[in-house]
DNA sequence: CTCATTTAGTCAAGTTACTTGATCAAATAG
DNA sequence: CTATTTGATCAAGTAACTTGACTAAATGAG
């Protein structure tokens, strides 16, 4: 019965407050992501998983070197590496040696990565207007922006 | 040069956008997965992964077989059983045998289980309130509810 | 009632997305 | 000029899944 209080509680606590804010961006991420790699799908890439993506973007956002990579997306240099691995016999980056550094490495687009990365940004723009006209688009901007101030608190 | 434009597109929309609504999703997600864990730690515990944690919480929320579970969480009922291995080594939960069909398994909270459970509540609880503090308490059902609506369309 | 089918769960093996530890060569600091 | 740090890689291990094959129990149709 001491039992049955905390089930109690937690059922409680969730008709009150809604599902846990944690539950809520865990599905919702997945959601959204399942929504893009459709429109990924629907431009012809099938081939190409979340974590491989996510490294696509950053390489347009931050520098190109292994080691920025991973601290920007808060990997191993390793994890980096494996994934440009995967994307280089995917045929989207290539590794060319860093001119101001010998031991480094610059990570680039290949036309083909470029292409993908503009069809990426393209299903994006598709996705985000979706969910926009969902939410109504100040509320929109609104979750942007308190998420945004979630991920600034790290 | 074409080339070119493609990124510029990107940052470009970056700057006004702010970042895209998937990766805010993705980092806010990890930063309040977190500060969960790091709650749960000072609590005392710091084996339970993310999986587990999530597992946990769905077995209060709904039926406690595994065919049901997996449903729930969108997994594969094979994916459920070998977190059920796993809680049941760490003495968090047992499957005993449902009285209404034999094939299946009913799943509960060993008595530990639930005094996890009840911490986790907690945690979270501290979690979420810290969150309101930071976006604002309007903002912040606003935030809960539109992530419900994107969940929803699923 | 019986036989065919579906359903609940498990076993085994494979994949993805990471991790840690060791190593090597190049850069940098004292 | 030597010692240390840094950029990247090799190798091996782990977590969190997946698919496919299987068993036993439930169900439904004739």
């Amino acid at each position: 019965m001491e039992q049955q209080t905390v089930i109690d509680k937690f059922q409680a606590f969730v008709a009150a407050e809604g599902d846990t804010l944690l539950r809520l961006l865990f599905w919702a991420e997945q959601a959204v992501a399942q929504q893009l790699l459709a429109g990924l799908k629907e431009r012809g890439y099938d081939d190409v998983s979340m974590a491989e993506l996510r490294l696509m973007q950053q390489l347009c956002l931050s520098g190109a070197r292994i080691t920025e990579l991973a601290e920007r997306m808060k990997l191993s240099k390793q994890a980096i590496g494996q994934l440009i691995d995967s994307l280089e016999k995917k045929g989207l980056v290539v590794r060319s040696p860093d001119p101001e550094d010998r031991r480094a490495k610059t990570i680039s687009y290949t036309t083909q990565g470029y292409q993908f990365i503009a069809d990426v940004i393209d299903a994006t723009l598709v996705v985000e207007q979706t969910i926009s006209q969902l939410t109504g688009s100040e509320n929109y901007q609104r979750l942007k922006s308190s998420l945004q101030q979630i991920c600034d608190v790290q």
